[in-house]
DNA sequence: TGTACATCAGTGAACGCGCGTTCACTGATGTAC
DNA sequence: TGTACATCAGTGAACGCGCGTTCACTGATGTAC
């Protein structure tokens, strides 16, 4: 493979450079031109892999989203775990993915950068993830409680890992010496919550 | 006041049409020239009043967060309340700000706009919010409780709100029937979790 | 094993566009006398 | 009350820039015979 002509594969390289300048603030230098000249490689290159700026936004978005599926689902289902365990180790996870992987994480839920609705298989992904959520908080609810009901749980519940993700994120929080604990700590206060609303 | 040459308010017209650009999903068309442009005035005059576009963007945010104050500060100081009843109507009051004033919110959030350490007044008065939040939900603790665990229970109840009104704002919700009612149970749920936190 | 050919991935020039910003200018407004 | 002048807010032409996108092209790779 030649390293002049042939690039080897720069489908791969395009989506990397992408998660690179989000992860360093710099969403405003992704296109077409200017990822082309990171990659060392004519302006019109990219082209052969996707339509359009907006397209490879939406693919990076895609692989992100199935990661966190993929992330989130085993946690979801370990049948060895009480209803609140589950719940409680699904939110840690939520939050830790969204930290080790912001750049995924942003590029998913702002939909400054595509249009959501023009991307089914995002769209599908994005539900998976929800329904996830909204199962493995029901199953801490008492059996009586309302589809209305259910859905206010996993709703208030991702409100709060989205907040808790968006503004670690962002950079937003005062300082935080063990994140790692303040983010279980906190998810654990979280699971109280559905208890109470049982009474 | 001549209606062709000098336009009276230009200044406050700006503020106005990025608001409504912001509120309309088009950010991207905040620019003085598209600024210029839908407000039938000559291309270099916003420079009467901004130096540069972000200049702008942080006095809607400045704005913004101005109000955002002025709206919380009355809450969190209602005397006949009982602790709890102030957090939860400090909550509630945040998240409607944020729905009534989703394009001031969007701005004063959103970091990709424009740098926020750049604006020691726009910094001075997010502070002062998140000290009204901190100041407000650390009455709710026992009087034992450490600094840290303060500013805990304060940054878990921001994440909440924030998230919540965060997804509400980008539509990234199913539909909820009553919004105002879901709001106010979600933080009264909410509010629970502080009384938990005290056992 | 060697050659001919199809295919694929990248090139580079060119088009048109919208942006930010500067600058000498001018029309409108307010003020001093 | 009227005039002269300073000031202010807007004009419009111009500069340079980076972007997306198209298009005819060509070098590299793989495959069929």
């Amino acid at each position: 493979m030649s390293k002049n002509y042939h690039h080897g594969d720069l489908r791969h390289a395009l989506i990397e450079k992408t998660l690179e300048l989000v992860q360093a603030d710099q969403v405003h230098l992704v296109g077409f031109r200017e990822l082309a000249r990171q990659l060392a490689v004519s302006r019109s290159a990219p082209y052969r892999h996707f339509p359009n700026v907006e397209a490879l936004l939406a693919e990076v978005a895609r692989q992100g989203f199935a990661a966190f599926v993929d992330v989130l689902e085993p946690v979801a289902t370990v049948k060895e775990y009480a209803p609140e365990e589950r719940f409680l180790e699904l939110g840690v996870t939520y939050v830790q993915f969204a930290l080790e992987h912001s750049a995924h994480y942003r590029l998913m839920f702002d939909c400054a950068y595509f249009k959501q609705e023009d991307f089914p298989e995002v769209q599908g992904l994005a539900a998976r993830a929800f329904e996830l959520l909204k199962r493995t908080s029901s199953a801490c609810m008492d059996k009586s409680a309302s589809d209305r009901d259910k859905v206010e749980l996993a709703t208030v519940a991702w409100a709060f890992v989205h907040g808790l993700s968006k503004l670690f994120i962002d950079g937003q929080l005062p300082k935080i010496k063990n994140q790692k604990r303040f983010i279980r700590s906190s998810c654990q206060r979280f699971v109280k919550l559905a208890q109470c609303a049982n009474e």
